[in-house]
RNA sequence: GGCCCAGUAGUUCAACUGGAUAGAAUAUCAGAUUUCGGCUCUGAGGGUUGGGGGUUCGAAUCCUCCCUGGGUCACCA
């Protein structure tokens, strides 16, 4: 309607007032003013000179006069409220009953390919909360994309090597009497993990009887045994000793086998994997490119630098004097070496936490001075941190809470609460154990991910399975209750006479519905899940204080079809637009 | 200390990116219903948008100076 009505505006400026006007703003009226949308005429003003009310009361009537969608204006001030018929919406309600695409781009095979990265974990500790909000802003920003008409790849970057890894490899080899997950009944992840921490206890343990015995802390840290022996197993790793190297891909193949079950039980998939241990090596070329155009710079010592001051950052290493890379140089490589494997992407997107602002910032910076053409298409999808009632997440403290810990805590908690609503009665011990789940994450995926990613988040597990609120739950609830109406209702016929007089809660319903395709196209460009999260939820609110008011099964006048064919759509696209947050919308609960 | 981000009802979050009287949920309170006090429904209160100044028809939103919290400034990743 929206579209419609830019249309005519600024047919009109043309005419009459010779001017180009191609924005105009466009609101939905306010609930206590009358009206469907309203138009601002403020910022008008400035092209033509006249009084705000006029002007609002002179295109008003223009619209009136001219548009058949538009029924009816009134001026309140600079505000033009302009009542759209019904047969308008009457008619959209006819084609989103056909056309079952509604709301998604359909995406050419030849452009705006799109690589989404996120999760991108290290290998010697299970996922833990801070993930779980990666994983479910990377996956839903990736079906967002894809929804705009994209086509998406996704990606992971592993952090598959490094002294933080020889850690766990020591302390197995010394304390795990050849544990495996098998004999320990440990998912890999986690059994690797706990060798970690016990790493981590052994240290502090020996550097404390260093201090002891008349060491400084400084000294310690670097002298203990324990950790000598990490740095020496490194070495002996980047020199591709056979039993180091056996013993790393025997570790990190458990942790894979972990991953892959927690990445499951999310809903979240990869179309391909990069191993830091491929891409460490990698960007050195990039960095003599760099040299050779006179973007870089080499210090004395033979580092090289980037010199940012100009566009109000510091310096920046790219590669130590001794020729060895640094992280950014591995990004620069990573990047690079992404674009030659799919050269027909358009851009990428990168999620990772606010703590990586400035790094992304720089690495994009770097990568338009080196004058990549996909350069200017990177986008760092920055997050907030996630706290917790009880305060924030320290792995040093052990407040950190696993994934696994949490999905199960999630799946007990909707046991619990579904029990006591009775709402499984009936069912078989298989379609309850399934429902937990559908009820358990779906309360985790949209509690994380209607708030803006950028703000800090506070997880309160209790709060968001409740089935009551802005929850996720209340809209799977909501969204079954229309699935049981419309299997009362099947094989009828849905054909509905135009000549109706819509219930002012139908209209309402029907306003959010229209909001669709802009809710996706705008969450496409801002990669909001938040937005179709608040979008959903609004549309749920006004459906259910719809189905209070209409009867809609007893209801027998003729209308009883618009009412089926108005469910049938609420229905579909509370189910898309879950769907593009990756949360699975239950027939029953 | 420099730079970046955030600050909105008691609490958790919105506010379509500069529009009308800042909205939901939850908590609280008051009614209705009854098997008790739990479930449900109706309603109410609750805000100087951290503070000051500025920009304009109009500011939570933009500029500026403070305050608070977080992040970041490694030849770590």
């Amino acid at each position: 309607m929206e579209a419609i009505l830019v249309k005519h505006l600024s047919a009109y400026f043309q005419k009459h007032y010779q001017k180009e006007v191609s924005a105009f703003e466009i609101q939905p009226t306010k609930p206590q003013f009358e009206g469907d949308l309203t138009l601002v005429v403020f910022p008008l003003l400035k092209i033509v000179s006249k009084k705000p009310a006029d002007l609002a009361a002179e295109l008003g009537d223009f619209l009136v006069e001219n548009v058949s969608e538009i029924e009816s204006y009134n001026v309140v001030q600079g505000f033009l409220n302009i009542q759209i018929s019904d047969l308008y919406y009457v008619t959209f309600l006819k084609e989103l009953q056909k056309n079952t695409t509604f709301g998604f781009v359909p995406a050419k095979d030849d452009s705006n390919k799109v690589i989404v990265e996120y999760s991108s974990p290290n290998t010697n500790k299970p996922l833990h909360l801070g993930h779980i909000r990666n994983n479910l802003l990377g996956a839903s920003v990736a079906a967002i994309l894809a929804a705009n008409g994209n086509r998406v790849h996704t990606t992971q970057i592993i952090n598959d090597r490094g002294i933080h890894i020889c850690k766990s490899m020591v302390a197995w080899q010394k304390f795990g009497n050849a544990e495996t997950p098998t004999s320990s009944n440990l998912k890999g992840d986690a059994l690797v993990g706990k060798y970690y921490v016990l790493f981590d206890q052994q240290y502090k343990k020996e550097i404390s009887e260093l201090i002891f015995s008349g060491r400084t802390e400084e000294q310690a840290k670097k002298e203990a045994p324990i950790f000598l022996e990490a740095k020496e197993m490194l070495v002996q790793w980047e020199q591709n000793n056979s039993k180091v190297r056996a013993l790393w891909e025997q570790m990190n193949g458990w942790v894979y086998n972990g991953f892959t079950q927690t990445y499951k039980r999310l809903g979240v998939h990869f179309d391909s994997y990069y191993y830091e241990s491929d891409t460490y090596v990698l960007g050195k070329e990039t960095v003599d490119e760099g040299l050779e155009k006179g973007v870089f710079y080499k210090k004395e010592d033979g580092s090289v630098w980037v010199d940012l001051s100009d566009e109000g950052l510091d310096e920046k290493l790219l590669l130590r004097s001794d020729g060895t890379s640094v992280y950014m140089t591995q990004d620069l490589g990573t990047a690079k070496l992404r674009f030659d494997d799919h050269p027909d992407i358009k851009g990428m997107v990168y999620t990772v936490g606010n703590e990586q602002d400035y790094h992304f910032k720089v690495l994009f910076l770097i990568l338009n001075k080196l004058g990549y053409d996909w350069a200017s298409q990177l986008h760092h999808l920055s997050y907030g941190m996630v706290d917790l009632p009880s305060g924030k997440m320290k792995s040093r403290e052990g407040t950190v809470v696993d994934a696994d810990a949490l999905m199960d805590e999630m799946h007990a908690t909707a046991k619990q609460l579904s029990q006591e609503l009775g709402k499984v009665d009936g069912m078989s011990e298989d379609e309850k154990e399934s429902l937990y789940h559908t009820i358990g994450m779906g309360a985790l995926k949209y509690y994380i991910l209607k708030v803006d990613p950028k703000k800090r988040i506070l997880f309160d597990p209790k709060a968001s399975v409740d089935f009551n609120g802005n929850t996720g739950p209340f809209i799977q609830y909501t969204y079954a209750r229309i699935q049981s109406v419309l299997r009362k209702v099947k094989g009828q016929t849905l054909e509905f006479q135009e000549s109706i007089t819509l219930h002012d809660k139908e209209k309402k319903i029907l306003k959010t519905l229209e909001q669709f395709p802009s809710v996706v196209a705008a969450a496409g460009n801002q990669y909001s899940p938040a937005l179709i999260a608040n979008y959903v939820y609004d549309l749920v609110k006004h459906y259910n204080s719809y189905y209070q008011e209409v009867p809609i099964l007893v209801d027998d006048s003729s209308s009883r079809s618009l009412r089926v064919v108005l469910c049938s759509s609420v229905s579909m696209v509370i189910r898309k637009s879950l769907q593009l947050l990756g949360i699975e919308a239950p027939n029953r609960m």
